[in-house]
DNA sequence: TTTTTTCTGTAATAAAATGACATCTAATGG
DNA sequence: CCATTAGATGTCATTTTATTACAGAAAAAA
């Protein structure tokens, strides 16, 4: 396990001092690879035997052990970890927070997806005679993205964002249908109705949220994702970008089904928007 | 550069025991890296010093900085790279290879980009009297994700995906509204007139697109972020990730600049949707 | 062969990490 | 509210580790 992850992980079993090592480190883990236990310790602000022991409790042998470790997991994997915003951060680093954060955030995502659930819900996407995309509030916006991937596959799909619209639409559906409902929190009293109408119809219901949320409950298929939303200030932000990606994912899983032929249809689509490009 | 290679590379720059040394590290690079300088001199047959002349002759600071670059490059595999998807990718393989290449995209657009001008972003979009998002095509939910992060700021906002509406809301601009265009190309040609029609509404322009392109030169502020769309099957993935990840970050450097008082008032509006929510 | 240069090892020194112990802090029970 | 105790933290001593300076050996050049 990446060693950054596991202190952030583990930050509220240590004690007072110890946290402040761990902060120091996750502030700027290059900078602490480069350093002696004298540096950090001075950095952190505690003592040298303070440092050493914090890295016993990581389950290394020492220091020296330690440095080897988290050197292995910055080049390994993500330095990024879910690093709140303060209110006097600047530019600099609230950019470079959000932006890290939510790599971190689609690290977690990634490692918490079920492919085999990935491919159920191709196999639906290819077979279904009608793809809808819905989503409220925040969500919308994740539904449009896939109405937009989706439609240049050629075939039905619709998206709605209004909730009179959807419930009309799954009353309207049929067996062979593929509903996709989105919703970070799984919650929306609005949208698990809709659930429940479209599986009346019979249609198919995959829901990307929570898991073991009211509206996963009702679907036929889950993809959750569990990303933590620590970073918001008050809106989702990382949750949609997994979303998002996971929307990608399909939208792939679906064109590898289809084929070559299918994919050079594709490219046929984009170049016939050229003339409304400027060329370089 | 990976260490290990370096070193297979210059073997023939080393003296006679110096390439002991190169050897026995090469023969077996892990126990190396747990050993002291006394330990692999010993293995090598050679005295310490040369051990650690070996070291600085690879460009590195001393021993311990030798076994953390080496422990670097030992840490498996390239991780997060811009692997294509290929025709025979099964789940599992694409799944991960999208996520890691988004990844890898926000790293390179996080680096690209250049936080002064998020700032001044920033300072235009707090005093703004009005703010446009358009967008057209892939980049009009990236539109939508904005207003709907805008639209809880309570301040005057819209968005339009017709290129109609998005003139003739040009044209009532006046000075003190802001235009934001996002265009991952930024040669589409309705949208530069767009831009042009704004400029001459004496709008400020922000665009979000890929630099020096002709949307670019017709902008007041280019967030411009160049990330490369290999992984693509003809339609925009990671650039569209990293244009919403932008946008969480101008929204959050919105947030912060309005102040405490102003983030309480987000928390009011999440709070007075929650009637609409299954409780846990 | 002599001279010069380059290499390599020894020994001294400096730096770093760890261990032992004392002190402080905070929590628990009287 | 104080006494006791377990845990946390720092100081200092010790040990380990790395580096430097220098001298002798090997190789190359004259």
């Amino acid at each position: 396990m990446n060693t950054l992850e596991l202190i952030q992980k583990n930050l509220d079993t240590f004690s007072k001092s110890e946290r402040k090592v761990a902060e120091v480190i996750i502030a700027s883990p290059q900078i602490a690879i480069h350093s002696s236990i004298a540096t950090l310790a001075k950095m952190a602000e505690v003592s040298e035997p303070t440092v050493n022991r914090f890295c016993r409790r990581l389950e290394t042998k020492g220091f020296p052990d330690f440095k080897l470790h988290l050197a292995q997991s910055l080049a390994n994997g993500t330095p990024y970890v879910n690093r709140n915003v303060n209110e006097d951060d600047g530019p600099e680093a609230y950019t470079a927070k959000i932006f890290e954060s939510t790599m971190a955030c689609l690290d977690v995502a990634k490692n918490a997806l079920d492919t085999s659930l990935i491919n159920r819900a191709v196999d639906a996407l290819t077979q279904a005679n009608k793809i809808s995309f819905f989503g409220l509030g925040a969500s919308s916006s994740v539904a449009h993205d896939a109405l937009n991937k989706f439609f240049r596959f050629n075939i039905p799909v619709a998206c709605f964002d209004d909730v009179v619209m959807q419930k009309m639409s799954c009353i309207n559906s049929t067996e062979g249908d593929v509903i996709v409902l989105i919703s970070h929190t799984g919650r929306t009293k609005a949208l698990v109705e809709v659930a429940q109408l479209a599986r009346k119809s019979d249609a198919f219901v995959i829901a990307l949220t929570a898991y073991n949320s009211p509206l996963a409950l009702q679907s036929n298929l889950v993809l959750s994702m569990s990303v933590p939303e620590d970073t918001d200030i008050y809106m989702p932000m990382a949750s949609r970008i997994a979303q998002l990606v996971l929307i990608d994912v399909l939208a792939t899983g679906f064109t590898l089904r289809r084929g070559a032929k299918f994919r050079d249809n594709l490219k046929r689509v984009k170049d016939g928007i050229k003339d409304s490009r400027f060329d370089i």
